[in-house]
DNA sequence: TCTGGGGTCCTAGGACCC
DNA sequence: TCTGGGGTCCTAGGACCC
């Protein structure tokens, strides 16, 4: 079916555009390693328990897909290109290409760090129609970064996504309105952003696969498979969503987690990395100019069960110190249920501006001195890497006194613009108080 | 050598208040 | 006396996305 060309007899332009980049993190490393060109390249996680982030073409060609566990992708590929990520590149290189973006277009929402949605209704006097907008913004990307990228187009965001992911490798895809129905209906339910396994199930048993038999089911049969989300799956379906770009959304939540090749087995190391990972995220919320009034731990027992357990500050912090009392408190209630540990995170939510948020008014003379502290060594981290610092005894807040191991590598120099450390409320409890 | 790490959003139950 | 209902906050879990 030839989807792209005329307007359609409805008029309406199909002025929102989804750029994607194609194989964003692969892209990236086969062009700054000529020798990977041709090759099946994934990149990711090299240990036991590694998966893959992304492939390159080549690699896809032999099965291999994001997400899909590493030893799996080897066995596919024997001669399969392993490169370790460069996170902080990449964001990098992200964050270019949003600027161009920006360059051309006024309306760009990003919705992660290699897609973004535009809305180009604006932009046609000066650069034309929408497909003439597609074909400058990827040809920019290709000159300026060497990267491919993709663009789909469309009445709704929605559409315009999958369009995108129809169009790729580096390809353009432009759905006039009149021909959106056309264009969707042999498509599976699975392309439909938000239908994920469980939701594509719910759908089967009903005997929906594609998105023209999902327009044919009755209203409140598909109430019935998908619950409340049902409305805005079927006014996709039908053609008629019309959801608009959104202002980009302040973060809300912010943490990291590791899971280790083989579980951990002493609580005491244990201990031991859930404060590591709450210093890490202190010194995230500072540099973001953030503090957080929730701090989640995560922890995940070798055979895959999952449990979060949360703890409210009543007042918002940044510091570490006050990040790793309650995280430790938290564990303390659940080692002895957990005995081997497979995940370990920590996550700060309900973030909130630092600026915004009322400094306590009676700093104890500690309080203050390691806000200083802390907010000194953000800023060595950010001159020297994060190698270059362990924190000292003066400073030793785990309540039983282990050494810390160096801190972990995950965040090296030159990662971003140095941060304004946040006021902190000093004399935060845990609400639960255990 | 079977499943990562960064997130968002939603739901449901209990506590607590009025 | 024996009991309603709404609102909000907190906690926990799960689906889903890249």
């Amino acid at each position: 079916m030839d989807v792209s060309g005329d307007a359609g007899s409805t008029g309406e332009i199909p002025g929102i555009l989804h750029l994607d980049m194609d194989a964003f993190f692969a892209s990236i490393e086969v062009r700054d390693d000529s020798r990977l060109q041709g090759l099946p390249v994934v990149v990711g996680g090299a240990g036991a328990r590694g998966v893959v982030a992304a492939a390159s073409y080549p690699a896809r060609t032999r099965g291999i897909r994001s997400a899909m566990p590493m030893a799996s992708a080897r066995r596919l590929a024997p001669d399969l290109v392993i490169v370790p990520p460069r996170i902080d590149l990449y964001r990098q290189i992200s964050a270019r290409v949003m600027e161009l973006l920006g360059d051309v277009v006024a309306d760009v929402e990003q919705i992660s760090v290699d897609e973004a949605f535009l809305d180009v209704r604006g932009a046609r006097r000066l650069f034309g129609p929408p497909e003439q907008i597609a074909e400058l913004l990827r040809r920019r990307i290709r000159e300026e970064l060497g990267l491919p990228s993709s663009v789909g187009g469309s009445v709704s965001r929605a559409v315009a996504k999958i369009a995108s992911a129809r169009a790729k490798p580096d390809g353009m895809l432009i759905v006039p309105a009149a021909r959106t129905a056309e264009f969707l209906a042999p498509l599976s339910v699975s392309v439909i952003s938000g239908v994920g396994p469980r939701a594509q199930d719910a759908l089967a048993r009903i005997g929906v696969r594609t998105i023209g038999q999902l327009r044919e089911i009755p209203r409140s049969t598909l109430t019935r498979a998908l619950g409340p989300r049902a409305p805005e799956i079927a006014a996709l379906a039908d053609g008629s969503d019309r959801t608009g770009l959104g202002r980009r959304t302040r973060d809300k939540s912010l943490g990291t987690e590791r899971t280790w090749d083989e579980d951990l087995t002493d609580p005491a190391e244990v201990r031991r990395c859930i404060t590591q990972m709450a210093d890490d995220v202190a010194r995230q919320l500072r540099r973001g100019g953030f503090v957080t009034r929730t701090v989640v731990l995560k922890l995940r027992a070798p055979d895959g069960a999952t449990i979060t357990r949360s703890s409210t500050l009543d007042q918002p912090t940044s510091s570490g110190e006050r990040l790793r009392e309650q995280v430790v408190s938290l564990w303390e209630r659940e080692r002895s249920a957990m005995r081997r540990v497979r995940l370990a995170g920590v996550r700060a939510t309900h973030l909130e501006p630092a600026s915004g948020t009322p400094v306590q008014s009676e700093l104890n003379a500690r309080a203050a001195g390691w806000q200083d502290l802390e907010a000194a060594m953000d800023r060595a981290l950010e001159r020297f890497g994060t190698r270059s610092l362990g924190r000292g005894s003066t400073l030793s807040a785990v309540p039983d006194g282990t050494q810390r191991s160096p801190a972990s590598p995950t965040s090296g120099p030159g990662t971003g613009p140095t941060g304004q450390p946040g006021p902190v409320g000093p004399h935060t409890t845990d609400r639960d108080g255990r």
